[in-house]
DNA sequence: TTCTTTGTTCCGGA
DNA sequence: GTCCGGAACAAAGA
């Protein structure tokens, strides 16, 4: 669920908060999240200072003093949660309550110099937190295989089009590849693909040009405007001080089958189909 | 009980 | 060897 613009969101969050602080305690809940977490790497970054926080793909990067980087994938559910030493969170209308049933997920939690715990809560537990040496993040088997970053000036034009060479896939399925370009889920993707009028079936074969620059365009487009709105809050997504994000309001496919479309005059209603295994929602009339 | 959700990996067939 | 599609896996809630 998390795709790039929420882990986007979570860092900046993160950034204002814990930038400067030092761990001082890790507690284990539960340690079968995704991967186990290996508790003498996590010795590692007791009185360790946060000098910086960044996003790679739906990865976030917390980078230490002593050249190690906690990396965290928040998988479909995973989030962070602030609190301070009386377990409480600001409890204005905007701000997110933990309750009872959220505490039983929360499965690793960092205590921090100014007595602040960042809480790991994760109710699917697909996510996973390693720690690695800030030097090999670049050979780490999760992000050697990463493409361009959908901001980035290598994703243009000429490497979609050499990508497609010899593929015979749906543009949708490639889309979602990590391979191809990073960051995207099956959220944004449904997205772009109906802001570019493209049938999410279609095969990247009969991705002309003009297509081709159609959903760059729209992509770095969608992606930033749900930065700006906080990301998607959907399945309880917040950024670690429980803020919401709003961009859910703006999804015009995603979960919406049975709804008109509301494209220009276009007066279709939108589909769900699978591909790749995954829901798909199209606009049957609209996108060709 | 069964279905749904996601990113990632694995496997069989072409 | 490579490509592609489908299945499997993780866990929990509805």
């Amino acid at each position: 669920m998390p795709e790039l613009p929420e882990v986007e969101v979570v860092k900046e969050s993160l950034k204002n908060t814990i930038i400067n602080l030092i761990f001082k305690k890790v507690i284990i809940n539960s340690n079968n999240l995704r991967y186990k977490i290996n508790k003498r790497d996590l010795n590692k970054i007791i009185n360790k200072k946060v000098l910086s926080i960044t996003r790679r793909s739906k990865y976030l990067l917390i980078n230490l003093s002593n050249k190690m980087t906690i990396v965290i994938h928040l998988g479909m559910t995973g989030k962070f949660f602030l609190v301070n030493k009386t377990n409480q969170i600001k409890k204005t209308s905007f701000y997110y309550q933990i309750t009872k049933k959220d505490e039983k997920h929360n499965h690793v939690i960092f205590l921090l110099s100014n007595n602040v715990k960042l809480i790991y809560n994760d109710v699917r537990k697909f996510g996973f937190i390693k720690i690695i040496l800030s030097g090999n993040i670049k050979q780490n088997a999760h992000f050697k295989i990463l493409g361009p970053e959908p901001f980035s000036k290598n994703f243009n034009i000429k490497y979609f089009k050499n990508y497609l060479i010899n593929k015979n896939r749906t543009i949708k399925d490639i889309l979602m590849d990590q391979r191809f370009v990073s960051g995207l889920g099956n959220i944004y993707v449904n997205e772009v693909l109906f802001l570019s009028n493209i049938k999410p079936s279609t095969n990247s074969k009969k991705i002309d040009d003009k297509k081709i620059k159609n959903i760059i365009k729209n992509t770095k487009q969608i992606l930033k405007k749900s930065i700006k709105q906080g990301g998607s809050s959907i399945k309880n997504f917040n950024d670690s001080n429980g803020k919401q994000g709003h961009f859910q309001q703006n999804f015009r496919v995603y979960g919406k089958e049975g709804v008109k479309c509301h494209k220009g005059k276009c007066k279709g209603v939108i589909k769900r189909s699978f591909i790749s295994n995954r829901s798909t929602f199209f606009c049957s009339r609209c996108q060709k």
